[in-house]
DNA sequence: TGCTTGCCTAGAGTGCACTCGAACTCTCTA
DNA sequence: TAGAGAGTTCGAGTGCACTCTAGGCAAGCA
């Protein structure tokens, strides 16, 4: 038996600081090679291809898959649209969008505008919920026996 | 056949604005009264009984919930928590922690701060992304024919 | 030559947070 | 007195975003 695929382990999160850094510019990284660079899972690397969400990934003679800068450049941009929780179907229209040339500018561009909307909308809510932690916080920091709150 | 019960529909997301006060004072409210209030479906509102999340609701002489301002307030509370992405189990927890009594303050306190860590990371994540998102929106709302990018 | 390692595929499985269904009770109004 | 409407229970179902499994292939090393 073969060495099981244990992606995102304690190991590989300890890692994770140093890995952020591209191995080496040759533009043939293995997947994982960018399952490092990511953190991503190879699996929800070739699921992403599966569903349309990269833009077709090179293959070695043997037929594995070999990511370029570019596609790192994507799936940076595409990890930071699922931080800020993008559904993965709005990800695969734009990553279509992409594929279906320029004409499409104008429907990328509302895309994201409407996600910008959305992520503006999200610093605020996160925003008051700080102050009500805070507020809690000093309230169970401060006085040890304050009247009975929640 | 009763009416169904529809509750998310376009109707009442157009009454949501004006939903936001408390219908009367009477710490005496129906569930139908707490879902128009915080949004969420009365279903939702039984599971969150079931799985703790609620500190024991009133019921009416014929077993019918009825909601305090109290419970209100928890709602609001948990509808925070639940907006800034804390895991419904950890939000049981907390719960857990209050119907224990105040000699869990502490862990309430390491709870509340860690879940405020988390929601500033989670507020720097999305302005990291604002700013790619306003340089790609500047970019194809300027240019037409800009070179491709995605 | 056989073993290990790293990768491949298609499809099934998982965990979370709801969401729905079916069958029932109670109250109110026509 | 019938039926509409609001509520009840508990278990099953849903949608999302992965995550894993099984079985297989190719390259490198002992």
């Amino acid at each position: 038996m073969t060495v099981v695929e244990t992606e995102r382990s304690a190991v590989t999160s300890c890692l994770e600081v140093a890995a952020r850094q591209r191995p080496r510019g040759h533009d043939r990284y293995t997947i994982s090679e960018v399952v490092a660079y990511t953190g991503l899972s190879a699996h929800t690397l070739r699921w992403y291809e599966r569903i349309g969400l990269m833009p077709h990934v090179d293959r070695s003679h043997t037929g594995q898959r070999r990511y370029t800068d570019r596609d790192l450049d994507w799936l940076d941009f595409v990890g930071k649209l699922r931080l800020t929780g993008m559904p993965v179907a709005d990800m695969v229209r734009y990553a279509e969008l992409v594929r279906e040339g320029d004409h499409t500018y104008p429907e990328r561009l509302e895309l994201l505008v409407a996600h910008r909307e959305d992520v503006r909308r999200r610093i605020t809510e996160l925003r008051d919920t700080l102050e009500v932690l805070d507020y809690k916080i000093d309230l169970y920091a401060g006085a040890k026996p304050a009247p009975e709150r929640h």
